[in-house]
DNA sequence: TCGTTATTTAACCTTTGGGTTAAGAGACCC
DNA sequence: GGGTCTCTTAACCCAAAGGTTAAATAACGA
């Protein structure tokens, strides 16, 4: 379908939501924690997450009162197909990812928003 | 740059400009022709084609007073290992791709703004 | 020079997106 | 039960996105 690409596509054109999905490869967050590194409201990443969701790119569970996210990279598939289609593109150079993380983790989320002090 | 990306991801969020690209992928094209089998105004066209061209992944070029419209494939890898970083997705499956472009071509374009008559 | 074709600019409108704060709803602990 | 922790909802703000029509610019063809 081609609303879901909508969603998955537009979801990944915000870099907070690209940060946070790269958190999230390296393990299963709660929402507070997802947050964390962010100079934004809670509130907000909230809201992040549930375009992640709505976009099946990560899922969240809640168990107790804390709510779970977990990646989940099968989302990207179609995207990725898609994207495919307009050329061979690197048989996945973690390299060149590698880099892309460096740029986009939590650290460098101050780039994101940049706020001296 | 980090901001590359947001605008690539975001250019390809809109189901419009993604048919342009498919489009585009078959033979360089005049802003007019690309507009043709759209339901919207040539403005509007032109404006998509603005965004395109920002971010990278067409060209255009003016010769005379036609303007021509030409793919940029390389402006989508980048993206691609972001997104290949997060699984090994099919070593590009053309089968696949056909069935998006046929859900995403001109002919679909009704589907993207349904009106009748 | 004049009308036509190709495209952009300007001005506008409405919806969506990303953020805020304040208040609410559940689950936990004592 | 009362306070606390986790997360969402509600109400709001402002800027950006996607569309419109009307007017401007620029190249062509006669």
């Amino acid at each position: 379908m081609s609303q879901d690409l909508d969603q998955v596509f537009a979801a990944l054109a915000d870099p907070t939501r690209r940060a946070i999905l790269a958190m999230l490869l390296e393990d299963d967050m709660a929402v507070t924690d997802v947050a964390e590194p962010f100079e934004m409201s809670l509130v907000a990443i909230s809201k992040h997450l549930g375009v992640l969701t709505a976009a099946g790119l990560i899922s969240q569970e809640k168990r107790g009162r804390v709510k779970w996210c977990k990646l989940e990279p099968d989302a990207l598939r179609d995207a990725s197909i898609w994207m495919q289609g307009f050329g061979q593109f690197e048989p996945v150079n973690l390299d060149a990812f590698e880099r892309f993380l460096q740029s986009e983790l939590p650290d460098a989320v101050e780039g994101v928003t940049p706020q001296r002090e």
